[in-house]
DNA sequence: CATGAATGAGCGTTCATTCAT
DNA sequence: CATGAATGAACGCTCATTCAT
């Protein structure tokens, strides 16, 4: 069906608006123009622009779980699946900028969105946290992870970690960056100490 | 001055605002009504609706970067001062929660954030992240800390990791919550090997 | 011919609606959904919604004035033929509001109908009025009515007055109704003195 | 206070509109220019254009019902004191086309009115036929009306008759017209026999 | 200085109308 | 012919901003 393909071009549209200005800045005319369809077009698609901006916000981060959520059913080892989803969120987060809205759920913007669709929205983010949870439940379980911190503190803390550590590697994020960063989260910023480094050859 | 007392009570009405609310939907006239002020008055003390809104946002933060840096000049050991820090952060987060724009600036928000005012917010972060890396300066020339990632880095991972371990703890964190995050932050969410472990008694 | 009956269906439809909201409140979608048509197909019809409205008004005056017609060409005394109008007035009213303008064509909105169309509804109200007018008209002839008012005038008056004291007898109006309101008209609401009386045994 | 005046510039603007065009043909922005002020304004006044709709509506007929009650409690001749009010009544409809809404409150339009601003309307209404009612009570008691049909039924008709009778009277309607139409509501359109004729000398 | 009534640019939204299928 | 997705002119309404008091 055609009208398939023209929602998907207004999601796009206004995802790259939205990605770069705030709600009000971006007018219901901009996105018409942008996505090269009539004004009245989106409102056959959109109840309104409140629900346009929710679409785009949660389209992105539905993609981004489903991605993330086949990495993790690789049978990798942890490491590998988790510097996989890393790289995964790192080009989610530079492709689609809403997708952060996911790693600070706590926004007022998202404390208001109404019903089904906030709880929808909370979904996604559970989600993306679960997915990561259920690596180190595995890793736990194979005595590669500490266990006198919850699993689902540990997936929170590394996605908020990960967030202020890609901070400064804006450019790209690959597998070595990732091993470099994963390290960090798994051994701490603690000085290594003599006896301690040689646990690791 | 009775100016400067008025000026405070527009923008604690507005903090409270912006705060529960998306910034289209605050209206003028809903913080002049919340200040107690007259409509006009607002436009003595702030150009306009983006600067208020820019005001309420920076004040927040240059309170907390006050105490941050007075924190930091304390001469406590360098993860009784981290605490301290996260403490400060956490309760400022509570109050204000504008200043969680300090801790993500990446927001698509403050990208746009106008000349001047944009690099005095960016400066506030930097601010935040330069105390926080002089205390890991410190902390590595003491052979505490690993040296082979800069300290800006941990300062940003750091913020960026107690970010989402913090989203648990919505309620309170106090020094005993500060210790157990810290130690998750400092020996990694590697599960410890039975020499390592000796190595710290 | 087919099309006859399409048009039919979506007058009827655009009736109902224009009955129990107004001229703004009924969209061309709510039309061609009660009509169960295509909203192009209302467009073969109509020119645009005023025509339809137009449509709609005049059609129900237009059934409504050949009824009348045929009821003053039937050879019954004039109270009967009277009698018999009123109550087809009155079942048109109920049943099509519209026909209501015709009462009144003095209406904001008749007056503005637009060239053609405005006098063709305004024939509609005049062949109302004419039949009527047409058997006072022969009850002059007949002694039966006074002279000293043109019999237009006693048409319009009849027809007022039926709308007004119809207005209480919203439920139903059969002959027994018809013939207390005629006497009201025809003997007015004058006292009647003891002579007078004695003329009507 | 000023803002009385401005609410009744516009509201006498709107009245001018609204008599010559429908509600869905004017615009605010036409309103706003008749009256000579902002558009912003209206809305200080008005809540929206329905709520400006009706309040012009109800706003002739009150005006209308206050001179009313005032003939009827003038201590003349009941005959005097319908055709003083014949005359406001046909002055207003001049004026002020919406006080026809009065006339036929059954229009759709009155019908949809909602909560207390219907029953505000229906009362105008009722005030009016009370009013009347009142002299027709009075008419009663002395005898000079027929006492077989109810007052208030009275009173309808004679507003209805005289609807349709004022009619072809659009020009002017003075205390002799007035007559002459009261003659005929009162002594009815039937021919006076000879010796009715006599009763009144 | 403080106020809030007034303003009007600009927005979201509707819906009559068109036209490709 | 019939359809309904697409259109965009036009509208109601909001609200940041101004300025007379």
């Amino acid at each position: 069906m055609a009208s398939q393909a023209k929602e998907k071009q207004i999601v796009r549209a206004a995802e790259e608006l939205f990605n770069s200005r705030r709600f009000h800045e971006v007018t219901m005319e901009d996105v018409c123009r942008a996505a090269g369809v009539g004004k009245g077009t989106i409102y056959r698609y959109f109840k309104d622009k409140e629900e346009l901006f929710l679409r785009v916000a949660t389209s992105g981060s539905e993609e981004l779980c489903d991605v993330v959520r086949r990495k993790c059913a690789e049978g990798l080892p942890f490491e590998e699946r988790l510097v996989g989803i890393l790289i995964e969120i790192h080009q989610a987060k530079r492709r689609r900028g809403l997708v952060r809205l996911l790693m600070r759920s706590d926004d007022a913007r998202v404390g208001r969105l109404k019903g089904a669709l906030h709880s929808h929205f909370e979904d996604r983010r559970s989600a993306l946290i679960s997915a990561i949870t259920q690596i180190f439940d595995e890793a736990i379980r194979e005595g590669k992870v500490r266990t006198d911190v919850p699993p689902e503190l540990l997936a929170g803390s590394l996605l908020g970690m990960f967030h202020g550590y890609s901070w400064h590697a804006e450019t790209q994020f690959q597998r070595e960056e990732g091993l470099q960063f994963l390290d960090l989260f798994l051994r701490g910023a603690g000085a290594r100490t003599a006896s301690a480094q040689e646990v690791r050859p």
